[in-house]
DNA sequence: TGTACATCAGTGAACGCGCGTTCACTGATGTAC
DNA sequence: TGTACATCAGTGAACGCGCGTTCACTGATGTAC
C-alpha cells in the first residue's frame, strides 16, 4: 500500500482491501469506515469521494466477491465437463474453497445484512453466481428418472444450504465448535451421500 | 413488563427478553446495553447489577436459548420413539422449528460471535444440545449395514450443517434471497434424499 | 403491631471514546496555450 | 519548454451522537426486636 504523496494513486480500491481486511478480523459489524480509512493511510472524509458512505464500502466489497465467487463457480462448473456429475461436484467443492480463500468477502456477501437488492449491479452479479449453481443442478437432473426428479431449484437449494452449514459451523473459527471432520471431507462425503440419495451415484461406488 | 415502582422484580429477566427482542430485530452487533436497558424502564447503569456487562447479558441470552433448545430436540427425539428414522427426522424438524419460534435465540447463539466456551455452564448446555442430534445419529445409523456405516458424528454434523444452512439462507429474512420453497419443505427433503443415500429410506417410499 | 435499621436494587450524572458525516480548504496533477 | 489555470483528490477541524462503564447516592424492602 504505497502511499504516493498527497494524491494516492488507487485509493478506492485500497478501500476496498482495507474493508475487506477489517471485515474478516473484526467482523461484519465490527467494520468502521474511519478504521478502513486510517488502514489505506487516508482521512475519514477521504472515503467520501469513492463512496456514499458506509454501507456504500461494504456493498463494493460484497459485490467483487459476488464477482470472483461467480468466476470460480463457473471455472469449476467448466472444468468438469462434460460429465455433468463432475462438473456438479467440482461447484460444490469450489464454494468452500471460496469461503476459505476470501473470508472477508464471503462475510460481506453473507452475513453483513446488506440486502441483495441494494443496488442492480450487485443483485445482478449475485444471481450470475447462483444461476451457475443452478445450472449444474439442471445438467444433473437430467440424469434422473423424469417421474422421480425434483425441481433443480430445489436441489441446488439443498447442496447450497449443506455447503453454507458446513461453512459457518465448521470452517470459521467458532471457537469450541470444531467438527471432528476438515469441513472438505465433511462436505464431500455429505454431497456424496445427497447424491446417492437421487440415484446419481452407485450404492456400491 | 409492569414496572412495581422503584424494584423491578424481575429485572434480570426482563433485560435478557429485552436482549432477545433487539437481537432479533436489530441483528447481533445491533444490540445495545443501553436500549435493552431503557426498553426494560431502567437505567443503563443498573444493568450492571444482574450482568458483569454487555457481553455477560448476550451471553445468557445464548444459554437460555441452548437450554430450550436442547429440550425441544429431546422432545422431539422422544416423540419418535420407538422408530429411530422416525426420532431422527423429528429432531431435523424441531431445528428449524426452534429457530423460527426463537429468533432472537438463535442469532445469540450461533451468529453473535460469543464463544461456547465462554463459561462451563454455557458449554455445557450447548453440548446437550449437540448430544441429542448425536444421539439420534447413533441410534438410526445402527441400521446401516457395519461396513459401509459413516460415523455418527460425521452423520450428525451434515444434517446440522444442512439444516442451519437452510435457516439462514432461507428462513431468515434475507432480502432478495428467499427461496422458492418454504423452508420446512426444503429441509424435509433435503433430509429425506440424504437419507435414502444411506439406505435408511426406501427408494421407491 | 410498631419502630430501627441493614440490605441492596436502581438512580442520575459524569467520563472518555470512537463513530459517521459535513465543510471550507489546500495542494498535487495534468492540460491549454 | 514554460507558464497559467482548471480540476478534483485528500485534509483537518468540527459536529452531534450514543455507546459502555464508573461512582457516590437514594429510597424501597424486609427483618429483628
Amino acid at each position: 500500500m504505497p502511499k504516493k504523496g498527497y494524491h494516492h494513486g488507487n485509493l478506492r480500491q485500497a478501500l476496498v482491501d482495507a474493508a475487506l481486511q477489517l471485515i474478516e478480523v473484526r467482523g461484519p459489524m465490527g467494520f468502521t469506515l474511519s478504521e478502513a480509512a486510517k488502514q489505506a493511510g487516508v482521512t475519514p472524509a477521504a472515503v467520501y469521494r469513492h463512496f456514499d458512505g458506509r454501507e456504500a464500502l461494504i456493498a463494493e466489497a460484497a459485490e467483487q466477491g459476488y464477482a470472483i465467487f461467480a468466476d470460480l463457480m463457473d471455472y469449476a462448473y467448466q472444468s468438469g465437463q462434460p460429465s455433468a456429475l463432475k462438473a456438479f461436484e467440482a461447484t460444490g467443492r469450489a464454494y468452500l474453497a471460496f469461503a476459505r480463500k476470501y473470508p472477508g468477502h464471503y462475510i460481506a456477501m453473507f452475513e453483513s445484512g446488506i440486502s441483495i437488492n441494494r443496488s442492480p449491479e450487485l443483485s445482478q452479479v449475485a444471481n450470475r453466481a447462483n444461476a451457475v449453481l443452478e445450472k449444474a443442478a439442471t445438467d444433473l437432473s437430467q440424469h434422473i428418472p423424469e417421474d422421480k426428479r425434483p425441481p433443480a431449484s430445489m436441489f441446488s437449494a439443498h447442496i447450497w444450504a449443506m455447503s453454507h452449514g458446513v461453512v459457518e459451523l465448521f470452517a470459521r473459527n467458532s471457537p469450541g465448535r470444531a467438527s471432528p471432520f476438515p469441513p472438505e471431507d465433511l462436505l464431500e462425503t455429505g454431497i456424496g451421500i445427497y447424491l446417492r440419495g437421487l440415484g446419481l451415484v452407485q450404492p456400491d461406488d
